[in-house]
DNA sequence: TTGTAAGCGTTATCAT
DNA sequence: ATGATAACGCTTACAA
């Protein structure tokens, strides 16, 4: 670093006033103390002299960074780059900086990206890796650090969310489905600690209902977590304990894909024997072979919004919390279809395992 | 925020000590200047009162701030995620975290972001968005900030950098698709500007002769960047300009996608018509229709090789430069087979645009 | 309206 | 080996 940075003191020397001054009159919510015309001159001397302030200095004396921590489960997952994509649009506007964590589904790495993160300084954080019952974020809110979670929610609303509407999608799956002339559909769901996996599980047994379809219980197969793994077995499961299904509705796009490597290991064919559905609609997804079917999630906005309250979170910590619910639309591609005919139950491949 | 952190003056009021002895046994660095029994009295009491270094307050006082900036093209482009969590790995274990700012391909928004990580005292920047001559990079290097370029490089080996072997990585793929019989092969370069662009070009042309294929010079088209839209349109070129070809060798897997677009659009089927090879080997290439023959390159290690590059070359600024070549290996996937026979020259569907 | 001075939490330098 | 002091660059009572 050889080239010196340009600091209040010199801009002050410059214009022959004190320093403080040119604080005042470079901070937009202390302006109003300095006179107009002086305010503009040192603001347009500041510029011509390559000042910028020093977000470190600043942020020891007011202990703000304008700096706010993103945790994300899995940055492998396509999704979440898009969601990013609308927070830091939004953040960006404000003069605020993301860092980002990849705690890669590990609760111990969230714990320990959040104390980093908060030895930083950070002004809040948008948490995308919640449970429904969360330590991690009713430490954050007990330490007072403003926090929006995204996609996920907690229970007991005591933090601000922006989540999609997950029951009104699923139900769009399932309205798609029945509409196709499917009465035998199942679901893959996600784990019932996330808001996400119960809203869509209940989503699910609605829209059944809704769809005059019976409930049938073993027609639910659960996963242990989000992957295509992880959907593969929950599926081979799915299909051993409800071999008529002819449609599956999965709680995301890669157990979905896990899906459509159950089928195949079970010598069935998508959409011809079995459709499926995902959600998020990742990019990509209209590449899987078969294209695929999902809930679309308006993901950059989610992000944005998630910002925003944020923002306005920090701004003023007495506001009040608020969930936003996102409306998501079905995208129909080639992972469903009619039923072919009634399927004759088989004996289920996975008696082998 | 209610809770009130532990600070140096605290521990050494409880310890009875100076607050800079405290600062001495607490830093590795200056460890040796205390009684190794006192520094231990000391790093002991700290851990039991909670004690947490404040790194804004030392990063105000020493300039450094353990924080190294990111700079990706395209975070949505899943190869990055990957490269990402190696960079991340490597600097977790020395304590440093990655500011990501993703530049969505926009030189300008690179510059912003180069700015706005300067603000915050990076101590150095890995960088995966330059071209060959990057001004960019000349700048940080200007600027004496340490700057590791990661996937591609700039001329002049003025900076350390960690990349793929190009060249063999695309011989790898002409190699395969000329032992399945493709005499006539055709390449979708990205642009010259990029070092990929261009090593992988000149692979392609030193790998046909090495086969012992002619070069045909119209067999080669150039995106004017990387992604689906831009190799779609360049393909059609291709089919138009060597209409013969029997496979395409793409730049990289997004390219790739985009000759599945334009075969298709073209009423040819690949691999029957044309086979196709990608490079990187993204995440979920093999989902594709049909599963993409890609290389596949070591993101994990090229994110940690850079970021140890990096932080060796934070520590000592003096360092030689040094350019890490990584061998990638190829991927066979369904994109690829024999040719089925030479194709009867037709009348480009590119003539009706 | 502007200047003065103290202080944010650390660490480097000097003194003991 | 440890203590005292100043300084990093900025903001903000308080004084003028």
């Amino acid at each position: 670093m050889n080239a010196k940075r340009t600091k209040l003191h010199d801009v002050a020397a410059a214009a022959g006033v004190h320093p403080s001054t040119v604080s005042r009159a470079l901070n937009p919510r202390t302006r109003h103390l300095v006179s107009a015309e002086v305010a503009g001159r040192l603001q347009r001397l500041a510029r011509r002299l390559g000042y910028r302030p020093d977000p470190v200095a600043s942020g020891l004396r007011t202990r703000r960074s304008a700096t706010v921590g993103v945790l994300v489960p899995d940055i492998a997952n396509p999704m979440f780059p898009l969601i990013l994509r609308g927070i830091e649009a939004s953040l960006a506007r404000a003069g605020f900086t993301a860092i980002i964590a990849d705690t890669e589904n590990d609760p111990a790495r969230a714990r320990e990206a959040i104390e980093r993160l908060a030895a930083r300084r950070i002004d809040g954080a948008i948490v995308a890796t919640a449970v429904r019952r969360d330590p991690l974020v009713a430490h954050c809110l007990g330490l007072g650090l403003p926090v929006v979670l995204v996609n996920r929610s907690v229970e007991g609303g005591a933090c601000s969310a922006v989540v999609n509407d997950d029951a009104a999608g699923i139900a769009l799956a399932v309205a798609h489905l029945a509409a196709l002339g499917h009465r035998s559909i199942g679901h893959i769901a996600a784990p019932s600690r996330f808001s996400t996996g119960q809203h869509r599980r209940a989503g699910f047994v609605a829209a059944l209902k809704a769809n005059g379809l019976p409930a049938v219980p073993h027609a639910i197969a659960v996963t242990d977590r989000f992957g295509i793994a992880a959907g593969a077995q929950a599926c081979a499961r799915l299909l051993e304990a409800a071999p008529d299904v002819t449609a599956i509705v999965a709680a995301n796009d890669l157990i979905a894909l896990g899906c459509y490597d159950a089928l195949k290991a079970a010598g069935l064919a998508c959409p011809r024997d079995v459709s499926v559905t995902g959600f998020n609609d990742m990019a990509f997804a209209d590449r899987f072979d078969p294209p695929l079917t999902s809930v679309r999630i308006p993901h950059h906005l989610m992000g944005m919004e998630a910002a925003r309250l944020l923002l306005a979170e920090i701004e003023n910590p007495a506001a009040p919390k608020q969930e936003i619910k996102l409306q998501a639309r079905l995208v129909v591609r080639g992972s469903t279809a009619r039923p072919r005919r009634r399927r004759q139950v088989r004996l289920s491949t996975a008696a082998a395992r």
